[in-house]
RNA sequence: GAGAGCGUAGCUCAGUUGGUUAGAGCGUCAGUUUGUGGCACUGAAGGCCGGGGGUUCGAGACCCCUCGUUCUCCCCA
């Protein structure tokens, strides 16, 4: 057997870091609640039928695929030999693998309400806080199995959903004290875009050159548009378009007189100032328009959202939009919806680095009973059990060893305070408490023990 | 899918133009006498130098392959 390693990507995760993650996991769970969404889950692995073409190719390789059971034996292996073939062909991989590992939690949502349309009250409201897995090349902020806290509302168009997500995005953020801007687009915008620039049919060419524009710069932009087939009048639109800036009011502005009021920009555009006019926002929370924010998902239809941690250089930490019709692909047509999704793995580390974790969350042993041999350690461990049923969290340290090791390993675990009751004590009915931190000790009535410790 | 860096003790790392028996700090364990920790001192354990092949009288160092890992691009949370 060779040195045991955990799969690419993945990571184990002690106390200390369980802790901190329960701590991001319940502040998002309790706005959530806050908001009226009740919680889902749904299994690790879907049927690859019910992933596939769901996230555009380059989605598709990334998905985990899991091979079927059995190929190995005897009368399968003809079949698998064929369904390696097939997949070296480019064909179908279904004789080798049926099922796969969830790839986000969107899509297994709309699987879900597809398949209990008929049950569910509309609007419906959930949130679901699972691992998702992805065959990516990991790297900073990027892991094969990750967390994503998702919150959608389907079986509603009003825009007072997408207002009540910024302010769900706003409150947890405000409540983990991280600083952060929320980038806000419509899909509308970017179709008057490539309705003007030749057709609709663009669209996805022009969303994914534009979306780079902070990485690569305009040049590259245009170099890419233009090797997508786009005319030169077009490029020289888009780059205007890219141009545009100052203030939401501003942009809008900017806007209408480039695309001349285009209607699929009007409503786009009247969308966005639905949302502006919520503010203010918590403070340490911006809201701001980026015209250039395409996301890559293409079942986006309305408002776009995606959102950047401040002072940290990191990808996006949360991002989510408006889809007509998501059920449709499960043919169950008409149900539009609005989602967002949380990086679990992204906030903490952007949580890390900023040192934004509060002390108090990691809670571990407040006592600790020393053992000096079997009789003792039976009067310690009832009096244990008595501060346990007060809720005070207790040990006892388990062997009769020298006190000296006994007191290394409360400090390691930064155990605050010490009880000794040894033969002399229990004679008396009295213990010692031992206060790690100064060294302080003080004698007191074995009844008193959890009295003394509350104060 | 494309590219770059790094693999030496449990951890963080030294290791000279290739040269005897591979080192340090931290951690672990034991001791510095009895029922009181943090500090100090003494000592010990702990390594197929990621794996395989090659060059050489000689490889932890150089070359090739491979595995692992980190990072960048692509794409994404």
């Amino acid at each position: 057997m060779s040195k045991p390693q955990l799969p690419q990507g993945t990571r184990d995760f002690n106390a200390a870091t369980v802790q901190r993650r329960q701590y991001i996991f319940q502040t998002i769970r309790g706005v959530f609640e806050l908001y009226g969404f009740q919680p889902l889950e749904t299994p690790a692995m879907e049927n690859l039928d019910t992933l596939l073409g769901k996230y555009g190719e380059e989605g598709d390789k990334l998905i985990f695929k899991i091979l079927n059971n059995g190929l190995d034996h005897p009368t399968k292996l003809e079949q698998a030999t064929e369904g390696f073939q097939k997949v070296l062909a480019g064909k179908s991989t279904k004789d080798i693998t049926e099922r796969a590992l969830r790839y986000d939690l969107t899509i297994p949502f709309a699987r879900y309400v597809a398949m209990n349309h008929g049950q569910l009250t509309l609007p419906f409201k959930r949130y679901q806080i699972q691992p998702v897995w992805r065959a990516d090349r990991p790297q900073k902020g990027r892991y094969r199995e990750f967390y994503q806290c998702d919150c959608d509302i389907v079986g509603s168009r009003s825009l007072l959903n997408e207002a009540e997500l910024l302010h769900i995005y706003a409150q947890v953020f405000s409540r983990l004290g991280l600083e952060v801007e929320i980038q806000i687009n419509h899909r509308s915008i970017l179709a008057a875009l490539a309705t003007l620039c030749g057709g609709a049919d663009n669209l996805t060419a022009i969303t994914t050159a534009i979306d780079k524009l902070d990485k690569i710069g305009l040049e590259k932009v245009q170099a890419e548009l233009a090797s997508g087939g786009l005319s030169d009048t077009s490029i020289q639109l888009i780059t205007q378009y890219l141009q545009i800036n100052g203030t939401h009011a501003e942009m809008m502005q900017s806007l209408a007189s480039l695309t001349q009021q285009h209607p699929l920009m009007q409503s786009g555009a009247n969308d966005l100032n639905f949302l502006h006019s919520f503010a203010p926002w918590p403070q340490g929370i911006r809201v701001v328009t980026n015209l250039t924010l395409a996301r890559g998902l293409n079942y986006y239809t309305g408002t776009i959202f995606e959102v950047k941690a401040l002072h940290v250089a990191m990808g996006s930490i949360g991002g989510g939009g408006r889809y007509d019709d998501l059920t449709g692909l499960f043919d169950v047509p008409g149900i539009p919806g609005v989602g967002i999704s949380f990086g679990v793995d992204r906030i903490y580390d952007v949580l890390e680095q900023l040192n934004l974790f509060p002390a108090t969350v990691e809670s571990s042993t407040e006592v600790i009973f020393l053992n000096l041999g079997e009789t003792e350690s039976r009067a310690a461990y009832s009096a244990m059990q008595g501060l346990r049923n007060a809720g005070i969290r207790c040990e006892i340290y388990p062997d009769a060893v020298k006190l000296d090791k006994q007191f290394k390993y409360a400090d390691k675990k930064s155990i605050p305070y010490a009880i000794i009751i040894g033969s002399e004590e229990i004679q008396q009915g009295i213990c010692k408490i031992k206060q790690l931190g100064t060294g302080e000790q003080q004698t007191i009535q074995l009844s008193h023990l959890s009295a003394a410790l509350f104060r």
